[in-house]
DNA sequence: TAATAGTATGGAAACGATTCCATAGGGAAG
DNA sequence: CTTCCCTATGGAATCGTTTCCATACTATTA
């Protein structure tokens, strides 16, 4: 037995396929008692209309993309999580793109890719200029940034190097003897800098202080705790004096330090001063200081953005939102 | 402008749209001069068929549907990337559903969700008899399970009862002093009850052998290091003698006993002998002997099976692939 | 009483593809 | 020369909706 369709409905209620789909979408006139009869109809038919029949009349989908460059960070897992929550409210799907490597960029680049079959996209950390021709992403649907600049399209986002100043002057309330453990990142298109603007912002404020941060108080490390722990217990090792401070580029290092100093039996909190970045779930238990970036108030802002877009057209100008990060005082510093 | 139809590329052409139809989808005669000369209107309009109006007449959508429990583990990460990619060689795209959090869960019980639009479903380590009413998915669409049993679909899946049997095998030919490490499971709808099976197959071996696995020598962590790190140091100062085993029931675990065992300058393969489950990436970096999961032929196995349920219909009977783990041979044990 | 406005309904047209049937020319076979 | 098959093409019908126009009834107003 096939799906009923509007007019196995119309026929059962006995009225025209017209009424039907004004009582299916509540608009125009339609008297109580035929309002019943159709309802009872679909009730016992199990109807409910067909989105792909829809689209073809509307031109649009329900649909709303989220491009994230990959899906194993408690960042974009947060971020992916309220984009849904929201966008389920106003009754979007949202479809998750995942970048995860290189070889699938092709995908997103031309004009008739699944992911611009869609009513809206939102693009998180996606450095646009290098990714797409032109620096245009191949589609005249509307598009929204989150955590990326862009003076092309609606964008939300914070300033990294805002990060690196907040984490250095909550530093410097306790010493001047301070460290940077940071991550390299691998030279490609998706290379969004934001760990060398943390520092920059961090070398900025220790400049205007006086300080000279040398390269031999900069370490680096991978995005993995036990690569952090290693290259934390170097630092802890060559460290001159106490007490001492060390500016972790994101949580995971945060927590590689507090490991190596537990492990070394280096006080923290006392001897040493450690700040992370993102505020990760665990960061609390750990005592991590970190400096948060509103993740979930971003996601939410972007999604208004975008439903305005689709739903009132492109009258006014780009949004250029930012958000300021938020520093979280705990145990470390 | 809006953008071209098959209408305007026949007009363009001067041909009728059942032969630029043919030409798009390669079928029927068509000589080789007009379809040059379509091909080339194509071009010049920049023309691509509208996949709604396609999936109107065809009642396919080309879209594919992953339901995953999370997006934040390597595990699915893994899977998914490895579906997608087959898939997308099948030209199929894919559409991933996390479902995060159990409120999400209502959004899948509904026949016209979203997810059922697709033209068929894997599911992966979902337990479907909780889920659903009556253990049945509500969609007509092929359903294909990963990492999962069930009598009712397609499936491929591996025993974590096996596991816990090679990891403990493993442990045997070094010691009979054995521990375990491992997760109670919070009591949900989405319980799978994998660290379960895992233990319950290292005792079983254990008993076998005469050894009696008693409650002292099970300890419990969060999914995170900092309890595993915590949790094995605990076991590591309450041993009574060297040398000893640990089954870590993930590689999360195993990393912490090896973190916990340098913290306290035990040496691991010599005094201590831990084995995990999993494989991560960075396992080999540590020297962590492992029990992994073929997730990439899981994934690609159950793609296939599915594309077959698609294309070739329902003759056959369901599919039952067991897949073995397999023990990685490394330092730790 | 006639004109007007509001309420209620039916169904054709449109959306953009695929599929199928009708038609027609050309060459081979009888 | 006729018949038949193969190649080639056009376009109506179809998929399941929404939208819009035509129509009709009822109640209100002039």
């Amino acid at each position: 037995m096939k799906k009923p369709t509007i007019k196995d409905i119309a026929k059962r209620a006995k009225v025209g396929i017209g009424t039907v789909s004004r009582v299916i979408n509540n608009s125009g006139y339609v008297s109580e008692e035929t309002r019943k009869r159709i309802e009872k109809a679909i009730e016992e038919l199990g109807y409910q209309p067909d989105p792909t029949a829809r689209g073809l009349v509307s031109g649009l989908t329900g649909m709303i993309s989220i491009v994230v460059p990959m899906i194993r960070t408690e960042f974009y897992d947060r971020l992916v999580e309220t984009i849904d929550d929201f966008l389920a409210v106003n009754s979007y799907d949202t479809v998750i793109f995942p970048l995860l490597s290189e070889h699938r960029l092709q995908r997103f680049s031309s004009k008739g890719a699944f992911l611009y079959r869609t009513d809206g996209i939102i693009m998180a950390s996606m450095p646009i200029h290098k990714l797409f021709d032109g620096g245009k992403v191949p589609t005249d649907r509307p598009v929204v940034l989150v955590d990326m600049y862009s003076n092309r399209y609606d964008c939300v986002y914070i300033d990294n190097v805002e990060i690196g100043k907040i984490a250095a002057d909550v530093l410097l309330e306790h010493t001047s003897n301070l460290y940077v453990l940071t991550f390299i990142e691998p030279d490609s298109i998706f290379t969004s800098g934001v760990f060398k603007k943390r520092v920059s912002g961090f070398k900025n404020v220790l400049r205007n202080n006086g300080i000279k941060l040398t390269k031999k108080r900069i370490f680096h490390s991978e995005l993995d705790l036990h690569y952090a722990f290693t290259q934390a217990t170097q630092i802890l090792k060559e460290m001159e004096s106490f007490p001492a401070g060390i500016f972790a580029t994101c949580d995971l290092f945060g927590y590689g330090v507090i490991l190596a100093a537990k492990n070394l039996g280096i006080e923290v909190g006392r001897d040493l001063f450690v700040i992370g970045v993102d505020d990760q779930s665990w960061s609390e238990d750990i005592g991590l200081t970190t400096v948060r970036q509103p993740v979930e108030d971003m996601s939410t802002t972007a999604s208004e953005i975008l439903l305005n877009r689709i739903t009132k057209g492109e009258p006014c100008k780009k949004a250029k939102i930012k958000f300021d990060p938020i520093i979280i005082r705990r145990l470390s510093a």
